[in-house]
DNA sequence: AATGAATGAGCTTTCATTCAT
DNA sequence: CATGAATGAAAGCTCATTCAT
C-alpha cells in the first residue's frame, strides 16, 4: 500500500466518531487505521497508547468548546447568557458526548493521560460552575423559578444534547423550541393539568 | 474452589450492573464470573455466548416494564396516564438505560438472539406507540401545548431517566417536581425571560 | 429430562457411527449423549474417560472381526480361504475403519486403556500373520504371483475395504467382481497395454 | 522469546504434516506454532481462522497436482495416459491424503473459504472427469476390461496412494509393480485359483 | 444408575503494543 | 514518518471430567 499521510485532525474526527457509535470499549486501533487507510502502527507514531489518544482528543475537544465562553461577560442579561450556553451545548452536542466517556478513560496508562484528564476535569469543573452561576442569577433577578433545584436546570439543560435533531424544523428554530419548552413548559398553562401533584 | 451455585437471576443483576458501568463492548463474561464467584465456563452452560445472555436479559427486563402499563386503559386522566407512565419510566430508570444498549446487540450470534431483539424491538414499539398516543390525547383535550412536537414531549419525559437522583429529596417527590418542571418549566410565568426568541 | 436407560451396544454402536464420521478427534461425548439421549456424565458411569469408551470398542468390535476366523483352517484351498479372508474384510469393512483410529488412542488416559491397546495389537498382529501365511501358500501352490510382495497382496485385499459400495450391483456380486479383478486384473490378457513398463 | 519470521511455505508444510498425522479435528494452531517457533498469534495474521488455512493450503496443493496434467493430451496411447495419472497420484500421495479432508472444512468460517471449497470442488471434478475418461477410452481400444465398472478401476487407482512404501525397492519400480499388479492382477494365469466365482 | 450443575484445561480469536526497516 | 510483521495478554468458547443428589 501506497505511504499514507497521518493528519491529526483526521485522526480526531475519526477517533470521535467511532467513540461515539461504538462507545469506550468498542473503540480500537483497527477501526481508525482503517478508515484513515494508514498502518495501524502508524498511530503509535502521534500517541502512544489508545488512552493518550483519547484523552488527548478531549483536551483538544474540551478547548473548542471553552472558547464559547470567552465573551460571555460581555452578554447582557443572565437569561441571555443561559440562552448562550444552552445554544454551545446543542452546537456541540457531539463533544459533549464524546467527553462523557471521560470516566471510562484509563488514567494508570501514563503520565500524560494523568495530565490530561486532571486539565479535562478542572475545565468541567469551571463549565459546570459558569453554569451554576448564572442559574442562580437567573434565580435572583427572578427569571427561573426559586423552587427549582439549580442542578436539576442544569441537567436538564444540559440533557438536551440528546435530544434526536429534528428533521422538519431548523436548528435555529429547534433549538429555540427545545429552550422554550424547557423554560415554559410543554403544559398549556391554565390548563388540565391535574396530574401534576 | 468450592462450588458454586450460580442463580440466573443473580447473573441477570450482575450484567445488568456490568452494562451500565462498562457499556456494551466493556462487558465481559470474566466480569460477570468473578462478581458472582462462578467459573467463567459455567455461565455458558446457561447461556452459549454473550450476545444471547444480553438478549435474554432485556426481554426479561421488558416484560417487567410492559407489566407496569397492565391497567393504564383504566387511568382517569389522559395526563394522569402520562404520569403514570412518567412515574415507570423513573421507577425503571435502570432498566431503560440498559435496553438503550439493544441496537449494540449482535444478532448473528444466534437465532435465539434473534429471536429475541425481535420481540424487544416489537415491544419497544408497542411502548412508543403508547406513549405518543397519550401525548396526542392531551393535546387534544387542551393540556399539552400543541406548537410542541409529541416526539419532543417524548424524548423529555423518556430522557429524565438520566437526571441524576436527588439525594435530598425523596424519590416520589423528586419525580414530581420533574414531572412539574417539565409541563410548567423552571422559568417564572410573566418573570424577565427575554431570551426566549 | 425422563431417565433414560444407557444400553451398552447403543453406545459402542453410536461412538463407532461417530469415529467414521469426524475422525478420532472430532469424537466428542456431547455428540453420544445427544443421540443416546442420555446426560453426557452418565456415560462416566460406564467408562472413565474417551479413550477408555473407544479401546474398549475397538476391542469389542476386534473380537467380533477374529470370531470369523474360528474356523478357517478347515477351508479347503489356500485360495479359499484367501476368499473367506476378502470377505470377512468386506462384511466388515465398516469395523476396519473404526480400528484404523487405534493408532490415536492414548494410552496414557489409564491403565485400562494401555491393556486394551495391547490386547489389540496382539490381535492385529495374529490377523496380519494370518493373512500373509496364507498368501505365502498361495504363492506356494502357484495360485499367487511370486514377483508380487505379499504385503503388496495384503494391503490391496485389505484397502478394497474403502472401495465405495455400488449401488446397482449386489453386495455379493460386487464382492465377487473386485477379488476377481484384484486377482485377475482390470487388464485385458493380451490387450494394448503397452504402458506397463 | 525472539521473534521469528514465519514462512508462508513452511507454514503450509507442516499444516500438511499435521493434519494427516492428526487429522481434520486433531489441526491446532498451537501444534504449527510450536513447530514453526512463532507466535500463535502471528498465524492469525495471515489466515484469519483454521479453515481458511486449510482451504488455502489445499487449493494451493490443487494447483501443484492440477499442473501435473498440462501435457496430458499429447501422451500417446491410452494405457500411458493412465499410466502417467497414476504415476501423479504416487507422486503426490500425500497431497491427495490432504485433500480427502477438504469434506470437512467448515465452508461457514468465511467468505474465503466458501470460494476456495467452490474452486477445489470444481478442480476436483474436472480431475475426476479426467481419469474417467481415459479409462472409458481404454475400455474402447480394448485395454481394460468391459466388465468392470469404470469407478473401480478409479477407484484401485486412486487408492493406491494409501499402500505403504516399499523400503527394498526404488520408488520407480514399486509404482511400476503397483500398476502393473492393477492391470495383470496378482494371480497366476491359469493358476490354481478356484475361489473366483 | 442417571442426572444436572460446576469446573479447569486448553483452544480460538482479537487487539494493543513493539520493533526493525 | 510510515509500515509490515511479530508478540503477549486477555477475551471467547468448548469439552472432558467431577461431584452431589
Amino acid at each position: 500500500m501506497a505511504r499514507q499521510k497521518l493528519h491529526i485532525d483526521e485522526l480526531y474526527e475519526v477517533t470521535g466518531k467511532i467513540l461515539i457509535e461504538k462507545g469506550y470499549a468498542g473503540f480500537h486501533f483497527k477501526l481508525v487505521s482503517d478508515q484513515l487507510n494508514v498502518s495501524r502502527s502508524t498511530i503509535y507514531e502521534y500517541f502512544s497508547n489508545k488512552d493518550e489518544l483519547i484523552a488527548s482528543l478531549m483536551v483538544h475537544l474540551m478547548d473548542t468548546i471553552m472558547a464559547e465562553y470567552e465573551g460571555l461577560e460581555h452578554v447582557e442579561t443572565p437569561m441571555q447568557k443561559l440562552r448562550h450556553i444552552f445554544d454551545s451545548f446543542m452546537k456541540y452536542a457531539h463533544i459533549h458526548q464524546i467527553l462523557l466517556f471521560a470516566p471510562f478513560v484509563n488514567g494508570d496508562a501514563s503520565d500524560n493521560v494523568k495530565k490530561s484528564m486532571a486539565t479535562l476535569r478542572q475545565q468541567h469543573h469551571t463549565l459546570n460552575r459558569m453554569l451554576t452561576d448564572v442559574i442562580e442569577i437567573c434565580k435572583e433577578v427572578g427569571s427561573i423559578r426559586a423552587d427549582v433545584p439549580s442542578s436539576l436546570v442544569a441537567s436538564l439543560l444540559f440533557q438536551a444534547i440528546q435530544i434526536p435533531k429534528s428533521r422538519e424544523t431548523s436548528e435555529a428554530d429547534w433549538n429555540s423550541l427545545i429552550f422554550n419548552v424547557l423554560l415554559e413548559g410543554y403544559g398549556v398553562p391554565n390548563g388540565h393539568n391535574a396530574a401534576t401533584t
